[in-house]
Order: C-alpha cells, then structure tokens, then sequence
DNA sequence: GCCATACGTTATGTATACATTGAGTGCAGG
DNA sequence: CCTGCACTCAATGTATACATAACGTATGGC
C-alpha cells in the first residue's frame, strides 16, 4: 500500500522510534499536515493507529508522545520477557526439526555480533539499532505473526524512551545474545526460553538500577 | 469518551465478539454508516481500529471479518499460552504479597464457578461467555494493562470464530479451572503458571483434534 | 493585587463533496 | 457457447467546510 495514511504513519513512527520526538512532545493534526503535505483525513488516521500501538496518548486536545514510567517499564519488560521466551522457544523448535534455513541462521548470528560490536565501539545509537534488529530478527524466526507483531509493538515503545542505559549493558548483552543463539542454533529449546528469559529479568534490573542511580 | 468514533468501535466490536457477523462476511463503510445513522468518517476510524486488532481484514477494497485458519489459530493459542501463563504467575504473586483483595479472589472463584455451571446445563452461548470472563478476570489479576491488552486482543479473535468446540471441553475446562484458581489463591506462582500453560496447550489440543473430526 | 468569569482563538470531531480505483457486467467477436 | 474487452457503477481515499469544545487570556469586580 503507498496511500497517504499508510505513508504518514510509517514516517511518524519512524520519526518516535527514531527518537525524533521527545516524550511528553504534544502532537497537533494541523501540524504534522503541514509537516507531510497532506491533508487531516489521512494524518488522523496516522494518529489513531500510532495511538493505537502506544507510542501516542490522547489528552483530551491532542496527542502526545508516549512517556514510560517507571512502572509501565516494569510491565512492559515482564511481558517482553515472556513473549522473547516464546520466541526463543519456538524458533529453537524450528530449528531442530529443520524449518529455518542455514541463511537464517546465519544472518541471526551476524545479528548478534553486529550488537556486540557496535557496543565495543563505543557506538550508542548504532548499538540501540543493532540490538533491535536481533531482537526484531528472534521475533521473526519463531515464525509466529501474532507474536512477532507483539514484540514489535513492545519494542516500538522501549525506542521511544531514553536510550541512555544501553551502552552500559554492552557487556551484558553480548553473553546473553551469545547464549540466545547458541541455544537456538543447537535447536534447544528449553535452553532457548531459559536463555530469553534471563535476558529480559537483567535487562530489567539493570534499567531500573540504571533509573535509580539517577538516569 | 463518548464521541461517534468510540462509540463506532464499540458497538462493532460487540457485534463482532457476540458472533453477529460470521468470519469472511464484507463489511462496507457506507452500509455500517446506515446501520449505525452516521456519516462515513467516524466509521473508518472504527474500522481500521478492529483492522489494528485483527478482528477484520483488508481486502484491497472494504474490509472482512477475520477468518482463522488452523495455523492462526495455533499462533494464537501458542501466544495465549505464554500470556495466561504470565498472567497467572503475577496474580500468584500479588496474592501472595497481599496485593489482591478479598472480594477479588472471591469473583475470580466466582467466575470460575460460573463457567463449569453453565457447561453442566448445556448453555453453549452462556459457557462461552463465562469462559471469556473467566479468562479476562485472570489477564485483570495480573495487574498488568499491557498484558490485559494483549490478551484482549487475542480472545477478541477466538470470539470470532465458531464456538461449537467449547461446549465439549467442559469438564476439562471445570479441572484446569480449579487448578489456576487455586494456584493463585494460594499465591503459588510457579504452580499458577503451569496450570495456565496446561489449560491453554489442552485446550489447543483439544480444538485442532475437534477439527480433525469434521468440526 | 488577586481571583473569577467571559471571550476569542485554536484544535479536534463530524459531515460531505470530489477523485480514483477496482470489481462486476454486458456485449461483441471468435 | 465461450472468451475477451470495454464500460458502468460502487466503494474507498482524500480534501475541505462546518460544528463544537477546550485552552489561554484579558478584563472587571472584590
């Protein structure tokens, strides 16, 4: 589809999860009309499916971009936890009986150190965007659309908050994506949902360790 | 809010949900305009709001109500699986640190009841419902909106698929039940967890064996 | 000097007119 | 009788005009 609704919720969400727009930003139809070129009809639209993934909330008057508290952090990382388990488990599976192809899983792996070595260049940016890729990459070979469209809309709300805790978690990350795909490439799966899951609990714990010691 | 567009998208999804409209019906803007004595711009918004939920589909020209295939299905019940297995875990957890009130476990038991009263009296219409509130009290518990949203999504489309299979899961159904319940009430999380992941993966079981023998 | 109220501005909610595209149909030719 | 093409019609995509509600501001009373 190349309609002008689909075209403008593409770039909007690009622009949020890009970090374009700052949490708390407010968001008026008549600008982003005049931002697009396009008329309301099709930027309403826009909105209302942004709004529907969470990346915009509705104020009565307006929009504005999505802010995380810390709590919402919390639940959005249980879930995640639960939902990469799956993933993980279920592309393992894949693996084992021979449905994902020796491409795939190299493309996986190169994922991984992808993320690895963006961290090790100190590359802030470049390492958000390349572990987003693993994960959107793991969500992808549990061959579930269900689920990897979940991930997606949880991952699109993780982008649009701060991404200053990443870099600290380098060293972390590396490990566990390491054991992530091993799991999966060995066609493991409860190691795979093990392996998933204790990612999302460090995570988890290392983003509110990070809160605390004052973002 | 009770603007038209909200009010578009209730009335649509309750429709939907009730069974109103039969997976592959065609949905066109103008005929739900007349039906619901309002203009066409509201409506679209309803409309790409269930799209968004899946509860219908683009079909180049107009929308139609989502059908399930077997494969979908057992996406969905995959990611059930995980989700109710959350759920209840959190709600074991929160009932073990006090966080749950008295008169909350008390309706969940309830609803529990109800399911297996209504399957004992034949009821199709009446167990599917009880079962869906069952189920929606479970996703409430877990204190969790992500989680709650995501599982309304996914028993929104079981809704809308034919209901003929409860009815012979009752007694199943009435076991599992229990088990989640009491699980939970006695703050066991782990235990919770598996009695849901049970539930979801017999319930999965049961529904493709169902089909095999000719719906 | 401060608070309350009324007004103007601005943004959203809704309706409708116009443009465009795709599907169904009927007719003609083989 | 079947097939291919063109045409008609209907439904969606988009733009815009109008209605309405909310926010900020200014003014007047206390």
């Amino acid at each position: 589809m190349h309609n002008q609704a689909e075209l403008a919720y593409r770039r909007l969400r690009e622009r949020l999860i890009a970090g374009r727009y700052n949490p708390g930003d407010r968001l008026t139809e008549l600008g982003i009309c005049e931002d697009l070129g396009m008329s309301r009809t099709p930027v309403r639209e826009a909105l209302r499916r942004l709004q529907s993934d969470g990346l915009v909330a509705s104020t009565g008057r307006g929009v504005v971009v999505s802010s995380l508290s810390e709590e919402d952090m919390r639940h959005a990382t249980d879930l995640q936890g639960a939902l990469e388990a799956l993933a993980a488990r279920l592309a393992a599976t894949a693996q084992r009986d021979g449905h994902l192809s020796p491409a795939q899983m190299r493309q996986f792996e190169a994922a991984g150190r992808h993320v690895e070595e963006r961290g090790a260049a100190g590359d802030v940016e470049g390492t958000w965007k390349a572990n987003l890729d693993f994960h959107m990459m793991l969500a992808r070979l549990s061959g579930n659309p269900l689920l990897e469209d979940a991930l997606e809309r949880i991952w699109a709300r993780f982008s649009i908050v701060s991404r200053s805790n990443i870099s600290r978690r380098t060293r972390l990350n590396a490990v566990h994506h390491a054991m992530i795909v091993r799991a999966i490439s060995e066609g493991d799966p409860e190691a795979a949902a093990c392996a998933a899951a204790d990612h999302a609990r460090e995570a988890s714990i290392t983003y509110s360790r990070n809160l605390a010691s004052g973002d």
